[in-house]
Order: structure tokens, then C-alpha cells, then sequence
DNA sequence: CCTACTTGCAACAACGCTGATGCATGTCGT
DNA sequence: ACGACATGCATCAGCGTTGTTGCAAGTAGG
């Protein structure tokens, strides 16, 4: 089993992840300079933590899939429908808000795939339960459905508007069942 | 008044522009040997027309700015607003099929600038008049309103599936106003 | 037909960035 | 307290990219 890091180096780690986010999400082009920059450690630091760009760009796709997991799962199947869209919105949007360079990054990491898949998964049979119970209409294609929803999601948290979390996922469910017209 | 240039400059120009909006949709830090490879020139010729990498994104993002300026304008205001709802939607995913790199690319260019505040004129008048004659919900915040019909044109345009324009415009307007739910 | 312009080619300088190195100093964990 | 590890510094090589140049050959338009 992998020997626990080192306090130093953990702190060290998350703080190139957090300045990576920040930076990145602003700048995808930003060099490794202005990343070690806004962590506040020097370039040979963040090349010693992470061996190549990539890696970094990596670990970062990494932490935030796990984030984006863990968020999922943190509701449960047994949830109503419509209560669990509620949770799974808010509990999705806090890790987007934080975490959104990361997650909209492509990558071929097995272990983010793994997490999409897991979460698509987890969101289809949601989506399929409140079918069933009327929260969603039959007529709709499932697929567009999901679409509609990610995109709301990505514009929730694209341009934050200072607004509470759980207010924004309520009204982003909102507008997603009833749109807005009368 | 500017000399009009000639047949094969203009061909030229079309190609790199076209490549360009490929190319970087693709890939965003292409370089411009790939720009010039995908339009069939040389790269010597790119940097003849565009001076610099960033003279031929600003033409981008001003090529890309008249078509949707354009397809805005061709709706008149006298039109009922769910009838011109539908009809810009209809020409604005045609030109972000089309544009969708130089549409989201961030610039400083007036011209742009000034496109985007004229659109942006047009959209809140038609969703003032939208919500007068009850076809939007008047409780719904509008700017809210419009990021989710922006956030809905993006998506569409984002992963086409082979739909007439049309129909992905019906589609659009119907979970705008209707949402997804019952 | 002819002039003016366009284009391709090869080459070049300059630049920023990445990844790596050795050594001195600081920090962590037992 | 001490050994092992972490970090900062300065430096370096290599790379890809950008922007530029001169010249020969091709094309457009009057």
C-alpha cells in the first residue's frame, strides 16, 4: 500500500491543484511558470510534484472526477425523484463551481472515464425513475433531456451570480421541468 | 473608398477563415502551420493575409460577428414574437454551426463589441415582447430567461445530431418555454 | 498581351516554454 | 535530535512556434 504523503507535501499538492483550477479556467494556455506563481511554490516544486504539464492536467481531471462522484453518490436511489434532482443538482453545482476547468477538460484518463460512466449511469437511472413518476414527461427524448440539464448546469455555474447554492439548483430544476413559458 | 480585392485574395481569405474556425474548434492552440495546412496554402501566405495569429482571430471573430448580426436583423420586430422566436433561433444555430469557435472566442474588437450590444438590443426587446403578450412567464427573471436560450443554443450547436435546423429550432423554443417536465 | 499582384519555398532570428540538474536550506515525522 | 525528504535557486538544452525576408513562378484584370 502506497506510504501516506507527507504533510508538507499534501498541502504542497493541493494548493498546485487549487492555483491550477483558478489559473486554467481563466487561461488554458497559462504556462507552468504562472501556475507555480499563484501557488506560491517555485516551478521546480510543481515539475517535482507532477512529472510533465500533462500530468498535472491529469491529477487535476482526476481530483475533480472524484469530487464529481462523490457528489453523485452522495444521494441515494431511495431518494424521491424529485428531491434527489434537487440534492444531485446542488451537490453537482458546488463541485462545478469549484472544480468546472477540470471537468469540461477531455481527457483519456481510465479514471475519469470510469467516474463519467458511473455518474451517466447513476443519471439515467434518475432520470428514468422520475419518468416513471411523472416529474419528467414520457414524450421527451431521454437524451436531450440529459443535455438540457447538463447545459443548465454548465451555465448555473459558468457565470455564479453570488446567489446561495441551493437557490440556484432550485431554480435550475425549475426552469428544467417547466421551462419559461406560461 | 477600399480598393475591392481580387477573385483569388478573396478565395484565399475564405479558405484561411474557414480552416481557421475548423481547425481551432478542434483544437484551440493549433498552430498556424496547421491553419495553413487544413486551407491549402502556405503558411507564408496566412501570415500575408493576417499579419499576426492574433490579426486572423480578430478577422475570425469579426466574420463570424456580421453573420450573426445578420441573421439577427433578418427578422423583422413587426413579426409575432413566437413566430420570430422561432425564426432567429432557426438562423443563429445555422451561423453557430458554422461559427461556433469564432462566436465564443473572447475579444476586444469594437466592431464585435458593438454586434454582440445591437444583439443583445434585439434579444431583450424580443423577450420584452415575449413576456407582453404571455408567451414568456412574467415572473421569470429575464436575464435569467435569456441565459438559458443562449445556454440552449450552445448545447444544440455544440453536438449536432444530424437534425434539420428547423426541427433543432422547434426543439429549442419548445423546452424553453415548456421545459422538459409536465 | 502585359503589368501588378499573389503565392510557394527555403531560410532565419527571436522567443517562450518545458523538463531537467546540482546544491544549499528548511521541514516533517519518528 | 536527527535522518530523510521537500523546496528554492540558478542554470541549461531542446523544442515548437511566430514573424520575416528575398526570389521565382503563377494568376488576375484591364
Amino acid at each position: 500500500m502506497e506510504r501516506t504523503k507527507r504533510a508538507d507535501t499534501e498541502r504542497t499538492e493541493q494548493a498546485i491543484l487549487r492555483a491550477a483550477e483558478r489559473v486554467l479556467a481563466d487561461d488554458p494556455a497559462a504556462s507552468m511558470e504562472r501556475i507555480a506563481a499563484a501557488s506560491g511554490v517555485a516551478r521546480t516544486t510543481v515539475h517535482r510534484r507532477f512529472a510533465t504539464r500533462e500530468a498535472l492536467l491529469d491529477a487535476l481531471s482526476v481530483w475533480a472526477a472524484r469530487q464529481f462522484g462523490a457528489a453523485v453518490d452522495a444521494v441515494p436511489d431511495a431518494a424521491p425523484p424529485l428531491v434527489a434532482l434537487h440534492q444531485v443538482t446542488a451537490n453537482v453545482l458546488r463541485v462545478k463551481l469549484g472544480w468546472g476547468f477540470a471537468m469540461s477538460r477531455p481527457t483519456t484518463n481510465t479514471e475519469v472515464a470510469d467516474v463519467h460512466a458511473h455518474v451517466l449511469d447513476r443519471c439515467i437511472g434518475l432520470f428514468r425513475r422520475a419518468r416513471d413518476t411523472g416529474v419528467l414527461r414520457a414524450d421527451v427524448d431521454p437524451d436531450w433531456a440529459r443535455r438540457v440539464y447538463y447545459a443548465l448546469i454548465h451555465e448555473t455555474a459558468d457565470r455564479r451570480d453570488d446567489t446561495d447554492v441551493d437557490a440556484l439548483a432550485a431554480r435550475l430544476v425549475d426552469t428544467l421541468l417547466r421551462g419559461v413559458g406560461p
